[in-house]
DNA sequence: TCCTAGATAGGGCATTTGTCGTATCGGTTG
DNA sequence: CAACCGATACGACAAATGCCCTATCTAGGA
């Protein structure tokens, strides 16, 4: 089994490093490589047939922990784990949230990081043992995590959190027209609006937002 | 260093094992094993010079999880693996919250079972992959720990799995297609499996019902 | 008072989805 | 070996969805 993988990190310097590290392995190929994550996005648009990306975090244009979101929600498919010099609770978590796989720091001997590539297509995520234990930590404690993600200001009409509820139970645009005494046509206009103001184009991903930001 | 380790479990021939296991290494001694919580209680007002304990879940008079609890409490400095046979979200994320180290499988060979309890004595935690990404999991989608109610075992396929993951998104078939390098009428057919594997009957109600089970 | 936002409602249309079939191939297991 | 499961793939069809248009009524803010 041959291992498709890219980097991403603004640092050549630490690129060529990570390559190094990887050349070891014969069954690992380095597909590309890029300095931030609007570069991968766009070397994802003409190829996305990749096992794992290895991602930096601070990184100018675009970094690590946007490109996570960006890259999981449209090719939810590749494994990412974070490759990165910090281990501050907020990088972590924020990763973890974004949906990366795994977390390592870039001091990582060889083996590991391979072993840790190796154990991430197989389906479990690489982690180093301090970063395991502010996992555990975090959710041992759950208030110390403080949601972010509503930065931009969402507003909703009270009708249209009612008809965002009803969407989230999977219920057909004719049902909650009769569940909301309203008709079919109204029931489709508020969730043309309600997308309209979350940016979304489906149920699924109204439902996705509107719960990140705590509206249902 | 001499690691001073003490074994939790019901069953001798499972201490045996691991015992067994753990003699390769000559820094590591055993000092007791219990075969219940309340043995290693007794045991340890007797004695508390110890650096980890490795626990076992299912046990008689006082189960790993509630002694785990009570071991922290009066003897925080010490530190709790736990080494079980089964890693369901209910064991991991209870034996997390009561303060556990780390969390490993019996399966586990010498080799990683000695690097666990050092990585755990250097301030780590011990977890294999597969743990590991439960935690992710369960930090991502909290909501899915109150939800055990229903614990009807879910099995899919890995393929399904991945196909559920790329729905989660609001995907649409063909881009599903697209990403995982199969034909639209295949991922309509995995979906139709995962439909009545799940029994539901949409994209949001799949998605639902599998968060809640910790799937995706 | 005028304007805007929200709630209501309808029509139309291309695409997607959910649900039926059927079928082949490879591996596992009894 | 047979039976079964999973992964692959195609066709058909009704229903649901996403998106465009227009339109009326009401309440509240500029």
């Amino acid at each position: 089994m041959n291992l498709k993988v890219a980097i991403v990190d603004d640092n050549t310097f630490l690129i060529h490093a990570i390559k190094e590290k990887l050349s070891f392995f014969e069954d690992v190929s380095i597909k590309h490589t890029s300095l931030n994550g609007s570069e991968l996005l766009t070397q994802l648009e003409h190829n996305h047939n990749l096992d794992v990306i290895l991602m930096d975090i601070e990184m100018p244009v675009l970094d690590g922990i946007e490109t996570t979101q960006m890259v999981k929600q449209k090719y939810p498919h590749i494994k990412i784990v974070m490759l990165t010099a910090f281990d501050n609770d907020e990088n972590i978590f924020n990763a973890i949230k974004a949906g990366a796989d795994g977390y390592l720091l870039k001091e990582i001997n060889p083996e590991d990081l391979y072993n840790g590539l190796q154990e991430t297509m197989n389906g479990g995520a690489a982690m180093n043992p301090s970063i395991a234990l502010k996992t555990l930590k975090l959710l041992r404690n759950p208030d110390s995590i403080k949601n972010q993600s509503d930065k931009e200001e969402i507003s909703l009409s009270k009708r249209e959190v009612e008809v965002l509820e009803q969407l989230s139970k999977g219920l057909s645009y004719t049902i909650i027209a009769e569940n909301l005494f309203l008709s079919p046509s109204t029931v489709r206009k508020h969730i043309e609006n309600i997308y309209k103001k979350l940016q979304v184009h489906s149920k699924i991903e109204a439902v996705q937002k509107a719960k990140n930001h705590n509206i249902i």
